[in-house]
DNA sequence: GCCGTTTTCGGCCCGACTGTTTTCAGTCG
């Protein structure tokens, strides 16, 4: 069986050596876009195609569809077997180094037939590259920092991309025969935003049995190593895997030992020893014995959660069935997928009573943002929907563009009308760190924002946020109690734990958003739970856990 | 290569910024 995202792994594949082969621009598009429109497909591509409907697919015609079948039936594709004898696979990484594009790619391995990533820093150091028609220094310097940075990446994957896979996986090895439980531990189980490989715990007599079980999984890749105790391997898209095998009776032991960070499990080991501590029906019960809360597995970083939990003083974390709302989403009236109406449905579907819609301001123009008068016919329609309402409320909002010198997209007597607004960059991301600073607090003193939407503009694994001074930009959060969001969407978790921690310290609300462009991503919210859970907060400290008349009024009674 | 109450061809989100030039191509969001 063939994962979806594999399948748009190839398709992307395909477009980005047809990119660096300078084929039609159109035809890479769309190539991209089936890919993506797979991605983001709520169900599975195989069950599709027997249906007899892969058609159905945005943006997958006839020639795309046959492809898909092809992948799906043999598991490869010819045509993009033939494009890689082309162009080797190391040129294609050179694709991930930020500011070089399929031309530049293209110049340097046509010129200096440069193959993968060690050659191409080599002819950097050289001097190379600063030779070739149309490069300068500065390319040869960014690629020099760019390779640097892709190695100190490494091997990372975001949690939103691991995690569903991570449970597919096992969740497939529990139902095993001769297999009593799996539980998801390391990284994963504490939710890191980023992770290297997928640990799994396993409960079980009879380790052949679970060997077997891990051969017939169907998207193992392959096995490196397998002995009594441990399985080593790699499933779907390269993900590395580790499967421990423990008899039932030490798995809540087991549990415990490989969940929490190196340094929480030295000082739990600490504690065990002179407790004389060495096992327990339930992971519960162990703390209990060691005269501990449970801590949350969130927690177990050696962040101070070990010292409160034997004072019995640890945060009751934020859970997710206490959102009651979600205060930053897009529609169609902008570049969201689906209409105001079903992100609304969505919306109510996930036990909801109020929900924001943020459209792009109008300076925004790939996102087809909205000017004055189509944000007014959006709110008349608002007003139209809230009527026809009695046990959900819509609020009217914007995702404001905070424009290079601070000033907002829209003037303040628009804003004013509104009933929430959210303030983001989008542009001018390399301004200094004190021309970013100034600029975000402008916004933030600005009496009509609400919400500083991702803060540091992060995408995790591929970008570094723009430099901001965290510590001016929540001081003045706090003094005008604005509210900084956790923007829930695996790729950003912005802001991050750290300034999550740091915020509530200093008495600053937070609102954990989706930023959903369609009505399935609002279930992305998750992450951003985990994120704020890793950030020590709890229901209180998050607007959208209010109900809603405390949410209006702390909006209306922020200081001027 | 996809898509269509502007259907079977001719469009396909668009503007800012960067680095290279000395008027603009390539990259990015």
């Amino acid at each position: 069986m063939i994962d979806n995202r594999e399948v748009a792994a190839i398709l992307e594949e395909v477009a980005n050596i047809l990119e660096i082969l300078g084929d039609n621009p159109y035809k890479i598009r769309a190539y991209r876009k089936a890919a993506h429109s797979i991605c983001e497909l709520g169900e599975d591509l195989e069950d599709l195609w027997r249906q007899g409907k892969l058609h159905t697919v945005d943006g997958v015609g006839k020639a795309i569809q046959s492809k898909i079948e092809e992948i799906l039936q043999t598991g490869s594709l010819k045509y993009h077997q033939e494009l890689l004898d082309r162009v080797p696979r190391g040129v294609l990484r050179m694709l991930d180094l930020p500011g070089l594009g399929p031309r530049t790619v293209r110049v340097i391995y046509e010129h200096l037939g440069i193959t993968n990533l060690n050659d191409l820093l080599e002819a950097a150091k050289a001097r190379k590259i600063r030779e070739l028609p149309g490069l300068g220094a500065k390319t040869e310097y960014n690629i020099k920092k760019g390779i640097e940075m892709l190695e100190s990446i490494g091997e990372t994957v975001t949690l939103g991309t691991v995690l569903p896979i991570a449970r597919d996986f096992c969740t497939f090895l529990s139902g095993g025969e001769g297999i009593e439980k799996a539980e998801l531990v390391g990284s994963i189980r504490r939710r890191k935003p980023v992770v290297h490989d997928i640990d799994i715990v396993v409960a079980s007599n009879e380790p052949e049995m679970v060997r077997q079980r891990v051969a017939r999984y169907r998207n193992l890749k392959d096995i490196d190593e397998t002995g009594d105790a441990v399985i080593r391997g790699r499933i779907s898209l390269g993900f590395k895997f580790e499967v421990i095998v423990v008899s039932p009776s030490d798995f809540p032991m087991a549990l415990l030992l490989t969940t929490g960070s190196k340094e929480h499990k030295e000082i739990m080991l600490r504690h065990m020893q002179e407790a004389g501590v060495a096992s327990g029906r339930s992971e519960a019960e162990i703390y209990e014995k060691l005269g501990m809360q449970w801590i949350p597995p969130e927690l177990r970083e050696n962040r101070g959660e070990i010292e409160q939990a034997v004072a019995r003083r640890l945060p009751l974390l934020i859970n997710q069935s206490e959102i009651k709302g979600d205060l930053h989403i897009h529609t169609d009236w902008t570049d969201g997928a689906h209409s105001l109406e079903q992100m609304v449905e969505q919306a109510r579907s996930m036990g909801y009573s109020y929900v924001a819609v943020t459209d792009h301001s109008q300076s925004l123009k790939i996102s087809r943002g909205l000017d004055e008068k189509r944000l007014h016919d959006q709110l008349r329609l608002i007003a139209r929907m809230n009527e026809e309402m009695t046990d959900f409320r819509i609020l009217s909002g914007i995702e404001v563009d905070i424009m290079r010198d601070g000033t907002l997209d829209f003037p303040d007597e628009v804003l004013e009308k509104l009933d929430i607004v959210v303030a983001s960059i989008h542009s001018a991301f390399h301004l200094s760190p004190e021309e970013q600073t100034h600029r975000i607090i402008s916004a933030i003193e600005n009496p009509n924002v609400d919400i500083i939407g991702h803060l540091t503009g992060r995408l995790l694994t591929r970008r570094a946020g723009y430099q901001v001074d965290i510590e001016k930009v929540i001081k003045a959060a706090s003094r005008r109690g604005t509210i900084l969001e956790i923007n829930a969407h695996p790729d950003r978790l912005d802001i991050s734990e750290e300034v999550a921690f740091e915020a509530r310290k200093q008495g600053v609300k937070v609102a954990i958003n989706s930023d959903a462009h369609q009505a399935g991503d609002m279930s992305l919210i998750e992450y951003g739970i985990y994120n704020a859970r890793r950030g020590w907060l709890q229901a209180d400290d998050v607007v959208n856990t209010w109900p809603l008349d405390r949410l209006l009024q702390y909006l209306e009674n922020k200081p001027k």
